[in-house]
DNA sequence: TTATTTGCAAAGTCTTTGCAAGCAG
DNA sequence: CTGCTTGCAAAGACTTTGCAAATAA
């Protein structure tokens, strides 16, 4: 069930963006990269990923990043989310916006936000789209609480 | 089953803020009015609140809303909500934290939310529970897609 | 070559904060 | 009275934008 889970490679990266019209720079190349390295349940911001690159001696434009996750985000190669915390943050995409996922698990004392990779909603989105003519295509859901290390 | 939201009453603030010394204002008074008067799943702004001030002619300072929408939600009379549109929304809170209320339909066309008025997650809550050791207090669930007026 | 892209700085938007003056209890 | 509140303006945090210089195709 979570291998469903296909994400995207840095070389399909060209293609994509020559189907758009958009071009392959090392910037585009590098936040790619980055996103990739980092696929592993975190959920970067734009300043995130601006200091993960300048780890890596990649000294580009915070303006850059910003505006190259959002063209990721539109390419389906990122999805952004929004925990609420005043920042948007970006994740690999899942690929197929059909196989819906994960959920966001989001302690409210450490602020960890920890991934839960099954996707029970699609009975509950079926009876809304019946009852109210509302046609889903996507659902976020994020679950507020405290994490095995912060309950009592 | 939507009976089950009772909402915070006007008569009932000047205790509620006592409980926690805080004292009332002309102002708390009246930004609460305004969520009484539009309690119909309307989920105002701080800014929409107070120009909706303004047309009453209560010209309150901008801050003083901010800080008051926030204090009402920190005794749980409002619930504080994010639709991602780039500022906090605020409405009556159901009141029982328990009862999970209602969840969101947003509209990727008109941007219109739409609440939809069950809320069907308790199954889905105490699997993640037992499988993730997570305690879930309370979840946010937004579904996107399009409204009966926008799909084709 | 030439339209895209970058980098920088400036501007924008929402929200918070500092502080003196005002007011509720 | 006395400490909580307000209002204003300034500051903060995140993000977007304008524009000249750089660059991918």
């Amino acid at each position: 069930m979570s291998e469903t889970r296909q994400l995207f490679k840095l070389q399909d990266l060209r293609g994509r963006l020559a189907e758009h019209n958009y071009k392959m720079t090392p910037q585009r190349k590098e936040i790619l990269q980055i996103f990739i390295e980092n696929c592993d349940g975190r959920h970067l911001s734009a300043e995130e990923v601006h200091d993960l690159l300048r780890e890596k001696d990649f000294d580009f434009g915070l303006a850059t990043v910003y505006r190259n996750v959002e063209l990721l985000t539109s390419l389906g190669i990122l999805d952004k989310i929004d925990f609420g915390d005043g920042r948007m943050r970006y994740e690999l995409s899942s690929g197929n916006p059909q196989i819906h996922q994960h959920h966001h698990l989001i302690c409210l004392k450490c602020k960890k936000v920890i991934e839960f990779e099954e996707d029970f909603l699609d009975d509950v989105e079926k009876i809304i789209s019946e009852k109210s003519e509302f046609q889903i295509l996507n659902h976020e859901v994020k679950f507020f609480g405290y994490c095995k290390d912060c309950r009592e």
